[in-house]
DNA sequence: GCGCAGGGGGTCG
DNA sequence: CGACCCCCTGCG
């Protein structure tokens, strides 16, 4: 396939570093120029900030504008979500000040399902490496200058692994989650298709949470992180639980307030937009 | 340098 | 509430 280019005005919310290692994908990459490449369906990009510009260059299987567009979120006035974040309260405040280019990425729903049961007390390196071996072992090669990429594998793609194909590439006990899993979206006892015609977040995660492997955490990154884009949802991990009893209640590092308690305590404070919030609030903690 | 504990974006039983 | 696989990190 032909190489495309899309070439934007830079603005201040999408900053590389702030979209890529706020924690919502595993497979962009820093270059040696600063700029990032990474791979997402059947495409290869690479996105470099340049002068005043923002410039989108690689491998694209559809029209890469359109297909930067709906990616990257553009869609979405993330300049207003800000106004409204600000006004909650001091603390979130600064944290946008912080993570002022975050954005969140419009990632394939059914990579970000098994990517995220990898997730599962993992480390992120290792998360990575394993996610880069599934797509070299079952995905689809794409080159590009020279370099060889592998697509995630598809859903019929990762059905022709076993259990043992699976802990050889790395997975440990989630070999047995993802494989279940594929297994149930591949039959379609849990159709990815209708799920994304769903609207309610409360549905949603009801169905999501009949996958092995899939917890309310579990979940909820991926309400956020994929298409379903449901801003509402409130991750919580350890370090999430952290930050919100260090800011609220000046506690110490070990948690007192249970998942639960965080998760109502981030609705009512802020309402429909905690999803946005819980990035500026996790990139904050995670990287200052 | 190498070897060894400690712990990691939780989930499940 | 404890176990779970395995790699990465940090320390001795």
């Amino acid at each position: 396939m032909e190489e495309q280019t899309y070439i934007m005005k830079k603005i201040p919310t999408f900053e590389l570093k702030a979209i890529f290692e706020c924690g919502q994908c595993f497979r962009w990459n820093e270059e040696e120029d600063k700029s990032y490449t990474g791979v997402f369906k059947n495409n290869v990009l690479n996105v470099k900030i340049d002068g005043e510009n923002i410039v989108f260059k690689g491998i694209c299987e559809n029209d890469i504008k359109e297909t930067v567009n709906k990616y990257f979120d553009l869609e979405r006035d993330y300049e207003k979500i800000k106004e409204t974040l600000r006004k909650v309260d001091e603390p979130l405040k600064n944290s946008i000040e912080y993570g002022s280019g975050i954005r969140l990425l419009n990632q394939d729903l059914w990579e970000t399902i098994i990517s995220f049961i990898i997730s599962a007390n993992n480390n992120i390196p290792r998360i990575k490496g394993i996610i880069e071996r599934i797509s070299k072992e079952y995905g689809t090669e794409i080159k590009w200058n020279g370099k060889k990429y592998y697509s995630f594998p598809t859903k019929e793609q990762l059905a022709k692994a076993k259990v043992e194909d699976l802990r050889r590439l790395g997975l440990g006990f989630r070999d047995e989650r993802v494989y279940q899993t594929t297994k149930l979206i591949l039959n379609k006892e849990v159709d990815l298709d209708k799920l994304s015609k769903e609207k309610d977040s409360k549905v949603i995660k009801e169905i999501l949470l009949t996958l092995p492997g899939v917890g309310p955490k579990v979940a909820d990154c991926i309400m956020l992180f994929s298409t379903l884009k449901c801003l509402d949802v409130f991750p919580v991990d350890v370090w999430v639980r952290r930050v919100m009893n260090e800011l609220y209640f000046n506690l110490p590092e070990e948690s007192k307030l249970k998942r639960e308690q965080i998760e109502s305590l981030a609705k009512e404070k802020y309402g429909n937009l905690a999803g946005l919030a819980q990035q500026y609030l996790f990139y904050w903690k995670r990287e200052a």
